[in-house]
DNA sequence: CTTAAAAAATGACGATTGTCAGCTTTCTTA
DNA sequence: TAAGAAAGCTGACAATCGTCATTTTTTAAG
């Protein structure tokens, strides 16, 4: 159970900070940071954003998983993104100046600080290497995209499978997986029946280990070959 | 046929730049700009960048239109973007200081001036207006990709053809559809044997006018309805 | 510990879509 | 303008995948 006081977060001890956007503030950019910022606990499944909304700042991950994802016509959920401490979301309809065009949501319990829109781009303004950062940032996601879309395009519901969990092992860092079927079948993009079957066949062929929902990766070769890689 | 030698090229005549990110600069601005880029011919079919390579400008398209694209495991072609007039490409890697992860190509003959990276790096430190213009543009494209991701996931071949021909109906602005199948195949991201099928569809149903290769769309409203939005 | 609700799993079935092979039309260029 | 190449089109067929209905297992709450 995390501590739902968190007084004691500070950007100066934030581990996940580290390894972020923020990881180059010097101990006065530290201080000032820590005083513009406010830090929350967030239960499972809570909204930090809903899509059509309007940005009012930026999510600060110090604790936890969020899942950034975007409704279809009829309403199931495609998930884009999961991010883990020391990401930052939020921050990209911010600069748009338009309502939110994806949704964010809790996955597990967490420790999330915000930072409101004003002080996060007097920060950028005076900042630029958190700004260059940004910039190369975003640039590095749209890559990702061009790729994510290419998969989505011309991979097979397998395939898909087996990349996916590529990209979820880092996010759980190695750890078992701990998601839905709904949640995985939403980022794999497919029904929820047929990830499952999916998974019996990784089963059987020795891929995966799975206890009740948590999944355990054995062959991350044998993944690597079905996702084409 | 475009004008090969192209002298009368200038950035302050630039048509397209009215609608740019490079909109707003003044004239000493512009003269700046002018004497820094190099303008060039290119052909039907000719490659920009290609996907591994290594950033060195941007790419100011003048006239004509190119193909931002990104091949799969198996090779086939998948159309990402299609940048007219006023559009600048080439400039998201270079931020990332990594190799391009998507390729460009002519789609007809073009005009397209370059500007070499550490002109354009000066000229976006010294020019908050355009720094601030490419965060937003960076932004509104992921925003972009999270919506087409989800319709790859999520949509019938059928659906997303009608989706792609309205992002086609601006891209022609107005002017009949003029791509290869195949290229349109690889927009939709499906075979080119589907895409004809669902092509002879829509013109049975009165929704397009086919004149060998280029498509008018008699019926937007069906196309807006099919897509599902 | 019991029970209700939610999540996971399975089966049956059909529609969508990709592949392959062959044919026709259009474009290019010599 | 003729010939070859490229692009466009069609048919047949099978596999993948989604949908719906039902059952089993797990989780959460009292």
């Amino acid at each position: 159970m995390l501590e739902k006081s968190h007084k004691h977060v500070t950007c100066q001890t934030c581990t996940g900070r580290q390894s972020s956007l923020l990881n180059h503030f010097c101990s006065d950019e530290l201080e000032h940071l820590n005083s513009h910022r406010a830090c929350n606990y967030y239960k499972k499944h809570q909204a930090l954003f809903l899509e059509g909304s309007f940005p009012r700042g930026v999510y600060c991950i110090n604790q936890g998983m969020v899942k950034i994802f975007k409704r279809g016509d009829e309403g199931k959920e495609q998930i884009i993104h999961i991010a883990k401490a020391g990401e930052m979301v939020g921050f990209r309809a911010m600069f748009t100046e338009e309502p939110y065009k994806v949704a964010a949501e809790t996955l597990e319990e967490s420790n999330i600080c915000f930072i409101g829109k004003e002080d996060f781009l007097n920060l950028m303004d005076s900042n630029p290497v958190l700004r260059n950062g940004i910039i190369k940032e975003l640039s590095r996601e749209l890559a990702d995209r061009a790729d994510f879309i290419t998969n989505m395009a011309q991979k097979s519901v397998r395939e898909r499978l087996a990349f996916t969990m590529l990209i979820l092992i880092d996010v759980f860092d190695n750890e078992p997986i701990n998601l839905s079927r709904e949640d995985l079948a939403n980022f794999v993009g497919t029904a929820t029946e047929t990830l499952i079957r999916l998974l019996k066949d990784f089963k059987e062929e020795g891929i995966i280990e799975v206890q009740t929902r948590k999944i355990k990766v054995l062959d991350k070769n044998k993944l690597l070959h079905i996702s084409g890689k």
